[in-house]
RNA sequence: GGCCACGUGGCGGAGUGGUGACGCAGCGGACUGCAAAUCCGCGUACCCCGGUUCAAUUCCGGGCGUGGCCUCCA
């Protein structure tokens, strides 16, 4: 069975034949680096990590090219910066890179947690202001850009495409725009390219004086570079759709005058207990501090138990789920070695990325295919050990274990139901097997 | 205001123009000193109103609700 996906720009589901089998080529937009990612961060990063790990299956490791960028330089970096340099004495400059080089490696460690490979290449917008450079020039000759009051801005109107991804005309987006349109703009809908930057903002030198580049041409750039003009696959948030990825493929077709991309895949948005997730109203949670109660594979699993397009529903009962069904599989599937999944789950996942059908197939497999659908899907047990072993005295439960058994061997139950009882006080699950007695933490 | 998505049993969540996926919880049974865990069994749901159809939860139109984008936010 092929692998078949929906595409945003045509809203079908497609089959998936690569440009080059033997170099699959995917771009995802990765974080912008100023502050610690949120759980809603987080799906893009897992959806699109499956995606990964079904392509490698299906085209081998070596034949796949997975491409996540890190932002960093953009205005809310800036602002932070000039926080810290404020406080600590540093340049604005050095501020900056001590932030996004921090936040850079807390975000790795986050989505490692989560279950992530690492992609095959994750390039810094920073380390590509030429290639923008180049880029935005490109699109100056041919008539596509033009340089106004220190900015460079993209020529709208010269894109007869624009508007195919999200499927807005001109005229939609300028009779429900609420914003004032900047006087050096030609047209209401023309973005920004490059800006200037002055002496307190971090900036680099070009034909058009020291700026930085705007939002959309940085990944445009890194996307050109490492996968070449056109490649197969751009997934993202579904709230990048408009504008960034419109913008994106307005830069990159009209510079390179090649489709960009073939299909494009974006994830649902995330809500938290039925409602938006909000600083305002105390239901933002970062990974950083899910990871201090919930296991990451835990929190990767629920993610997984929705299907990647629908919108997701974040809440505490269905982690308390999700614990449990992994904690019940783990139980079953540690001791086997060399698992494989079976064609029910695979099919599965080849059908959009279904991973709620996958997951409800390995309900039906046997331990063998079982344990081969948790490790496909990048599920180790290894954090749900750390997990249970950390938290408890562990000499104290086996010393109460052996009272309650010497108890009753004696037929002192009711000695024997007191130390359970307590037991359970402390959150601690007793089970009586043929093989003796086991605890484990309640959830 | 404009554009767009979603709305399935107590809960989570696939899917389908016509035999009620799957999981969690719950109930019954087995097991157990009693439990827990495990195993077996048990469930006639698709927001509302029209339309198309022999037949709609599934297609079309309208409404309501929730959310996204248009503006920094994923």
């Amino acid at each position: 069975m092929p692998i078949r996906l929906t595409n945003s720009l045509t809203r079908a589901k497609e089959e998936f034949v690569p440009l080059d089998p033997a170099n699959v080529r995917m771009y995802v937009c990765g974080p912008t680096v100023y502050d610690f990612a949120h759980i809603g961060n987080a799906r893009p990063a897992i959806v699109f990590d499956v995606l990964f790990r079904l392509l490698r299956h299906e085209y081998g490791d070596a034949h796949v090219t997975y491409v996540r960028n890190i932002t960093d330089v953009d205005d809310k970096i800036n602002a932070r910066a000039a926080e810290i340099a404020a406080n600590s004495g540093m340049s604005v400059e050095q501020a900056r890179a001590e932030l996004t080089a921090t936040t850079e490696r807390q975000y790795i460690e986050d989505v490692t947690a989560l279950g992530c490979l690492p992609p095959t290449v994750s390039p810094r917008a920073t380390q590509h202001i030429g290639e923008m450079i180049a880029l935005i020039e490109q699109l100056i000759a041919d008539g596509h850009a033009y340089a106004a009051d220190g900015h460079v801005l993209f020529d709208v109107a010269s894109d007869p495409g624009y508007g195919k991804l999200s499927r807005r005309s001109t005229d939609d987006m300028i009779a429900g725009a609420r914003v004032e349109v900047a006087p050096y703009k030609k047209g209401a809908m023309d973005f920004v390219l490059w800006k200037p930057s002055d002496d307190a903002t971090p900036g680099w030198d070009s034909p058009w004086g020291r700026g930085r580049p705007g939002w959309h041409i940085e990944c445009s750039a890194m996307a050109g570079k490492y996968l070449g003009d056109t490649f197969d696959i751009h997934g993202g948030g579904i709230d990048l759709q408009f504008p960034h990825h419109e913008n994106e493929i307005a830069q990159s077709e009209c510079a390179h005058h090649k489709p960009y991309v073939k299909m494009w895949l974006h994830n649902g948005f995330l809500q938290v207990e039925g409602e938006k997730m909000s600083k305002s109203q105390g239901n933002f949670f970062t990974i950083r501090e899910l990871l201090a109660d919930w296991p990451g594979e835990v929190l990767r699993f629920n993610m997984l138990r929705t299907h990647y397009r629908q919108p997701i529903d974040f809440t505490f009962a269905g982690l308390r789920e999700s614990w449990k069904m992994l904690e019940r599989w783990y139980a079953v599937t540690e001791p086997l070695a060399n698992p494989a999944p079976d064609a029910v789950f695979l099919d599965a996942l080849r059908d959009d990325l279904n991973t709620p059908a996958a997951i409800a197939a390995l309900h039906q497999a046997d331990d063998l295919a079982l344990a081969g659908g948790l490790g496909f899907l990048g599920f180790s047990n290894v954090q749900m050990k750390i997990a249970a072993k950390t938290e408890v005295d562990t000499v104290a439960i086996a010393d109460a274990i052996t009272a309650r058994n010497a108890a009753r061997k004696a037929k002192n139950f009711a000695e024997s139901d007191r130390i359970r009882d307590e037991l359970l006080a402390k959150g601690i699950v007793l089970k009586d097997t043929p093989q003796g007695t086991t605890w484990e933490v309640k959830r």
